[in-house]
RNA sequence: GCCUUGGUAGCUCAGUCGGUAGAGCAGUAGACUGAAAAUCUACGUGUCGGUGGUUCGAUUCCGCCCCAAGGCA
C-alpha cells in the first residue's frame, strides 16, 4: 500500500506557523490539520491564537474545536482522530498539512507510539497522588516503580511524578511495564515532510511579548471569564493552557492584571523554549529562517518538491512497496 | 544646604563580628510514549558605587566623592 504524504509545519509558538501554512495553501492543494493540544478545545480562540473564520474560509481546517472545554483529551485520542482525517484528505488527492507545536502529538503520528496501551484512570491517579503527598512520597512511589518496572524507574527522576505515576498506572492496569511497550509500532502508513520555523531567540521572545499584549487587547480576559461562567473549572485540562490559568487569580481578585500578563509572557517564553528543545531533537526537519523574507518561498519550494515526489510515487501502475 | 537610609549577578535582595560572596526570579542547556500550553532535571565570578586611608589582607572598618529614595530646612 502506498503511504499517504503528510506535510507538517512545526516550531515554537509565535514563530509564524499559521501564516506560513496559509501561504502554502495558496500554492498547493492543501487541507490543514491542527496539531495543537489547546486549539482542539471549543471556546478557546483568542488565547490559543486559533485560526479564525477568514482562514477557515480560505482553507479547510480539521481538528479545531473537537473537544468541549470541560472535557479531557489525550495524545492517544488525538492520534486516533487525526489519522483517519489525514488518510481521507490524501485519498481525495489533496495534501494534508499538519500545523502546530505539540511535539508529542507529532511523535504519536510519525512513530505510532503504543502509549502504554491503557487510558489514564482518575482513581489510580488520585490514589497515587495521595501517596505522593506523604512525607517522602515521591521516593516511595519511585521505589514502587523500581519494584514493578526497573527500566522505567531508572529513566525517571523521582520528582517527575507525572511520569512515575503513569508508569505505575500502566503496570497496574496491564501487568506489563510501560518500558516494555516503548518500541514504536512501526509503519505509520504516512510519509512525512517536516518544515520547521526558526528565528533568533530574542526576536521570538519579542514576538511572544507583543502577541500576549494583542491577545489582551482582543479580550482574552473576557474569554476566560466566559469559560468559567460556563462551568469550566481550574482543574479542567483546558485551564492548563497558558493565558488561561494565569487569569484565575485575577478574576478572584488575588492578582493584578499587569502581573498576570507578565506571567503569561514568561510562561509562553518557557513553553517556546521547551518546544525548541523538543523539535531540535526531531530528525529530518527542514528548518526555515523566518527572519529571511524568502522563508515562505523556500518553504514552498520544499513543499512543492515533496508533493510532486509523493504524486510520482502514487502514480506508477505497479506500486513497488517502498 | 543639613540629616537618615540605601548603592552586592540582567532584576529583587541576603551576607561577610576584616581572609574577594549566595538565594529567588530572569536566562541557558536538557529530558519527554494515553494530562504534553503539562511534568521534570541541570547550570550562579560579580570592578560587592568611586576613590583615598588603616591593615599582612578591605566588598566588610574610617574619610571624602558620586548616585537614588525619604526627612528637615
Amino acid at each position: 500500500m502506498t503511504q499517504t504524504p503528510v506535510l507538517a509545519v512545526l516550531g515554537p509558538t509565535a514563530a509564524g506557523k499559521s501564516a506560513l501554512s496559509m501561504a502554502l495553501a495558496k500554492a498547493l492543494p492543501v487541507e490543514i490539520v491542527c496539531m495543537d493540544s489547546m486549539q482542539i478545545y471549543q471556546g478557546m480562540d483568542i488565547g490559543t491564537a486559533k485560526p479564525g473564520p477568514e482562514e477557515r474560509l480560505q482553507v479547510a481546517h480539521h481538528m479545531l474545536d473537537v473537544v468541549g472545554p470541560k472535557e479531557s483529551f489525550s495524545v492517544s485520542q488525538y492520534a486516533d482522530m487525526a489519522r483517519p482525517i489525514l488518510e481521507d484528505i490524501g485519498s481525495r488527492g489533496k495534501l494534508p498539512l499538519l500545523v502546530g507545536g505539540t511535539g508529542l502529538y507529532l511523535k504519536a503520528l510519525t512513530q505510532g507510539l503504543p502509549l502504554g496501551g491503557v487510558a489514564g484512570s482518575q482513581e489510580v491517579r488520585d490514589r497515587l497522588h495521595a501517596i505522593a503527598r506523604q512525607e517522602g512520597g515521591p521516593l516511595i512511589l519511585h521505589a514502587m516503580l523500581r519494584e514493578a518496572d526497573p527500566a522505567s524507574a531508572q529513566k525517571l527522576h523521582p520528582n517527575d511524578l507525572r511520569r512515575v505515576i503513569r508508569a505505575l498506572e500502566v503496570y497496574e492496569a496491564t501487568g506489563k511495564p510501560i518500558s516494555r511497550q516503548d518500541e514504536p509500532a512501526g509503519e505509520s502508513g504516512f510519509r512525512f515532510g517536516l518544515l520547521g520555523t526558526a528565528m533568533r531567540r530574542e526576536v521570538l521572545y519579542e514576538r511572544i511579548n507583543r502577541r500576549v499584549e494583542e491577545m489582551a487587547a482582543q479580550g482574552l480576559e473576557e474569554e476566560v471569564r466566559g469559560l468559567l461562567a460556563r462551568g469550566v473549572t481550574r482543574d479542567c485540562q483546558s485551564m492548563q493552557g497558558i493565558g488561561y490559568k494565569e487569569w484565575i487569580p485575577v478574576l478572584e481578585g488575588a492578582a493584578a492584571r499587569a502581573d498576570a500578563l507578565e506571567r503569561i509572557k514568561r510562561n509562553t517564553r518557557h513553553y517556546a523554549k521547551r518546544q525548541l528543545t523538543w523539535f531540535k531533537a526531531v530528525q529530518d526537519v527542514h528548518w526555515l529562517d523566518m527572519e529571511q523574507p524568502q522563508a515562505a518561498a523556500r518553504a514552498l519550494e520544499f513543499a512543492g518538491e515533496f508533493w510532486v515526489a509523493a504524486q510520482g510515487e502514487a502514480a506508477p501502475p505497479q506500486g513497488k512497496g517502498t
